[in-house]
DNA sequence: GACAGAAGTGAAACGTGTTCCTATTATGTC
DNA sequence: GACATAATAGGAACACGTTTCACTTCTGTC
């Protein structure tokens, strides 16, 4: 019944895929592709209407036009299609930065914008709160997809703290982890609507000067 | 059906109780004080022993002698029971910090010290990932009793950086938020299995040492 | 001690994530 | 084009959080 291979618990289609590509994976045929583009565009139409309750895993299969069944072959939870969601946006967010000036005259205005803007890039609450929902709860069977997000979220960092590709030290890297943590949990305090819209930018932006003073 | 008082959402304990005292509430008949520790000592129990997903409702209602119905009557969800049951340790904790004197010739040896101290005294992997888990899938409507967590959290940290009872400024407090932030995500990292006990251990070190430096 | 209302019991039922199974359809090989 | 194999469809079934409800027990008041 089940399959054969190693690579039966990451879905059929080759993890690596989107930190070399976004958009056009060399896996799967063109019919798998698109199919897994399906799924995680529902994934995310679903979110931005309704955060996490309202990915329920029959409304993304039937919206993606696929079977339960075909949903959890390419996804084997809710929380991995969720996170791999998250991580496609912020991949996407990642080569969007990566190939722009970003404006501010230190590294902390460049962090606190990059970190602005990437929370409004996220979308509505909504979508922020699913996201940020699985990832907090996301064991290490997603480790993989958890993995590439947060070398996404440490490129965005490093690279907004020094744009010129200058040799990212181990100190740096600490740096980016700190900054990423608090955002995380500013971001929990947000969207599980304990901290108000204020109250987490303000948070942010006094964390961010604080650690990169 | 539904209770008639305002203060239905929060149980028929008063949430007040335990940032005043930990043990003996003023708050109810002795039968429902004893009822509620009964629950809370379930939950600890059973997430001791299997983490998140071993505190069912049905086997915390079984094991401390309740009827389902009346759990959820003390506890509106499994969410608000997890951060209770995490409140109460942390109140413990705190209380204990509160009067011993803390070892380390710096803020940040103290607030190291602390933190590895709480983390084991959360008990193993098992206890700390329900408890982390709960407390990052919270919402708002649990937000009294995550208060109390952050409160408790705050006041020990602040203790462990400045032990005399000097006054706490707004950065004072921005800090002991950063490091909370920074140590839950490091927990959640933990608990899910993508950050060693090495690891955790020596990124919460550089991270306290830089935030405190 | 009788009574009213609150609190607790016990069990059924519902929703949603997840699993499983059989029939059907694609895909690649000869 | 026929066949072997994998992938998908469709849907039933299960687990656990949560709700609901009728009934019983406790608690405080007269």
């Amino acid at each position: 019944m089940g399959a054969s291979t190693s690579l039966d618990e990451s879905a059929p289609i080759d993890p690596r895929s989107s930190l070399e590509g976004t958009t056009t994976d060399p896996v799967g045929s063109s019919a798998q592709r698109e199919r897994r583009q399906r799924i995680l565009d529902a994934t995310i139409a679903l979110a931005t209407e309704g955060g996490f309750d309202a990915v329920q895993m029959r409304a993304v299969a039937e919206r993606a036009d696929v079977a339960l069944g075909t949903l959890y072959r390419y996804f084997p939870s809710k929380i991995h299609l969720l996170v791999s969601a998250l991580g496609r946006e912020f991949d996407r967010a990642q080569v969007a930065w990566a190939s722009r000036t970003i404006p501010g005259g230190t590294p902390a205005d460049r962090v606190v914008h990059v970190l602005r803007r990437t929370s409004r890039g996220l979308g509505d609450r909504h979508l922020t709160e699913a996201l940020t929902r699985a990832f907090m709860f996301a064991d290490s069977s997603a480790q993989v997809e958890i993995e590439k997000v947060g070398i996404a979220l440490t490129k965005m960092l490093t690279h907004a703290m020094y744009p010129d590709q200058r040799d990212v030290t181990d100190d740096d890297m600490t740096v980016a982890r700190v900054i990423g943590d608090v955002w995380l949990s500013a971001l929990v305090a947000w969207v599980t609507g304990r901290s108000s819209d204020e109250e987490t930018a303000r948070h942010m932006d006094r964390a961010v000067r604080m650690i990169l003073r």
